[in-house]
RNA sequence: GGAGGUGUGGCCGAGCGGCUGAAGGCGACGGUCUUGAAAACCGUUAGGCGGGUAACCGUCUCGGGGGUUCGAAUCCCUCCACCUCCGCCA
């Protein structure tokens, strides 16, 4: 969400980030509804203090104990003429209380309406980030590590996870449906160490781990920007009105939403493992072979909440780009880094950073991490405060970004660790947690 | 799930339907005092929305929503959260 007087002062700055990052969003009809908002509260603000002050007259002319009440009688009125009088503001009060009532109902409508247009507002991205329609036209930054060559028939994750009994994609479909998965044996333990890994290295660097509910209210998902815009992607308890999150960021961004914290207390820099649940509603036929896109997977999240300050924002930015490239290099993964393009943006990021890692079976780089600023957009949804050195209250700075998203990147672990005798050598920084187990021997 | 109870400001805690956005205490912050600190004393200390360059003003908010009333923290309904007992249970 974005500040009505900064969309009042600038609609074509919005207009043109709504075409950037195709979001759909009436900004001239938002700045009419919020003309109309601002005038019928004052209207029903007059009215309210008429009535007020008229209620207060009535409790003085009520009140035969009363000083008011004293001095009137002494100067001359009668309790007649008092009640009299008090019973005419009466009368007067029911014909304000008739008028209030159609306008608190306008009053109440026209926030409604307000409130709903402005969730569909998009934050305007960075100037440094290109303009583009979708992620062919995302801007390369460097890549990091040497695509290998292979000097023997190389298998895609499919079937050296059959070959080697580690993972049933067919079991998993039958179980749950199309994009599901079994991991068995060594590639559970797998699975568990690279989001081990990736929790033990954010501990390491001060990020405070935490558990965190994965099943949520509709203003958390609203809060963080996901709904409603989005709102198709997740699955939903709708007897229970929550919601699955897609990723540990909804939680960890929420955790102080509707607080105002002191200054001295930011960055807050927070990591979490949750299961992750997408519907990948409209990806229909899309990326449907093996666990590139399943509907649910493991991540670890970091998320930063920090001070309102664009360099402080970008500086994290950079931060929390670096720590999940330490990761995927931890895993002796060659990977890219690619300068999101607006077409691929989210209505609430301002610039992303996706770290895509080389997936031999693809021939080409999948997006395996995906870093965000945010500014305020989310600050603003979920009431996220602090206060700064001037004691002056404002909407706090969020980031997040994948630390590791497994299966996906058991993806380019499985293959382009691969040999050419069938097995796969597992990592170093990754046999501490799997009983210093150096390589996965296919089955007997 | 059943029965009962509770829900007031950062925390604790008052609050006959009008003068209560809310006594009092604690905490925090500022000041006086002190060589410095403590103590003591004085003062400040909610958020939303709207108006205004600003000082400031209006309005709403006492768990959320609705209702009764000229007027609600106070009465009624409902939802939610927490506590106690019973039931079920990883």
């Amino acid at each position: 969400m974005l500040d009505i007087k900064l969309i009042r002062e600038n609609p074509d700055i919005i207009k043109l980030a709504a075409r950037d990052k195709k979001v759909t969003c009436d900004v001239d009809n938002l700045i009419e509804v919020d003309a109309r908002r601002r005038k019928v509260q004052q209207e029903v603000e007059a009215l309210r203090t008429q009535s007020r002050e008229g209620g207060q007259q009535i409790a003085l002319y009520r009140n035969p104990k009363g000083d008011w009440y004293k001095r009137a009688v002494e100067n001359g009125k009668s309790p007649d003429e008092i009640k009299a009088e008090a019973d005419r503001i009466q009368q007067e009060l029911n014909d304000v209380k008739a008028r209030i009532k159609p306008l608190e109902e306008e009053d109440r409508t026209v926030q409604e309406e307000f409130d709903a247009l402005m969730l569909t507002i998009p934050q305007p991205p960075a100037p440094e980030v290109p303009v583009g329609v979708d992620d062919t036209e995302n801007v390369e930054l460097r890549r990091v590590g040497e695509i290998p060559t292979f000097d023997f028939d190389a298998k895609d994750h499919v079937t050296l996870g059959r070959d080697l009994d580690i993972i049933d994609i067919e079991r998993g479909v039958k179980l749950a449906g199309s994009r599901n998965y079994i991991l068995k044996g060594v590639g559970s333990l797998l699975h568990q160490a690279v989001l081990r890994l990736a929790q033990d290295m954010m501990v390491k660097r001060g990020f405070v781990p935490m558990t965190v509910p994965v099943l949520v209210n509709e203003s958390v998902m609203t809060g963080t920007g996901y709904f409603p815009v989005g709102r198709e992607q997740a699955y939903l308890c709708e007897r229970d009105e929550m919601a699955l999150v897609g990723t540990a960021e909804v939680p960890l961004t929420a955790y102080h939403n509707g607080e105002i914290l002191s200054e001295d207390q930011l960055p807050l820099k927070y990591c979490a493992q949750s299961t992750c649940f997408r519907r990948e509603a409209g990806a229909a036929g899309k990326d449907t072979a093996g666990l590139y896109r399943i509907h649910l997977f493991d991540k670890v999240e970091q998320v930063i909440i920090c001070r309102n300050d664009e360099e402080a924002s970008i500086a994290f930015h950079r931060e929390i780009l670096q720590n999940a490239e330490d990761v995927v290099q931890a895993l002796e993964l060659p990977y890219r880094v690619v300068n999101v393009c607006t077409g691929d943006l989210g209505q609430g990021q301002v610039q992303k950073y996706d770290i895509e890692t080389w997936m031999p079976s693809r021939d080409s780089y999948g997006e395996t991490h995906s870093a965000s600023r945010f500014y305020e957009f989310q600050a603003r949804r979920l009431m996220l405060r602090y206060k700064d050195a001037n004691k002056k209250t404002r909407y706090c700075h969020t980031l997040n970004n994948t630390v590791i998203a497994s299966p996906r990147i058991l993806i380019p672990v499985l293959e382009i660790h691969q040999n050419a005798d069938g097995t796969i050598t597992i990592p170093a920084a990754l046999r501490p947690y799997i009983n210093n187990q150096e390589r996965i021997q296919p089955r007997a």
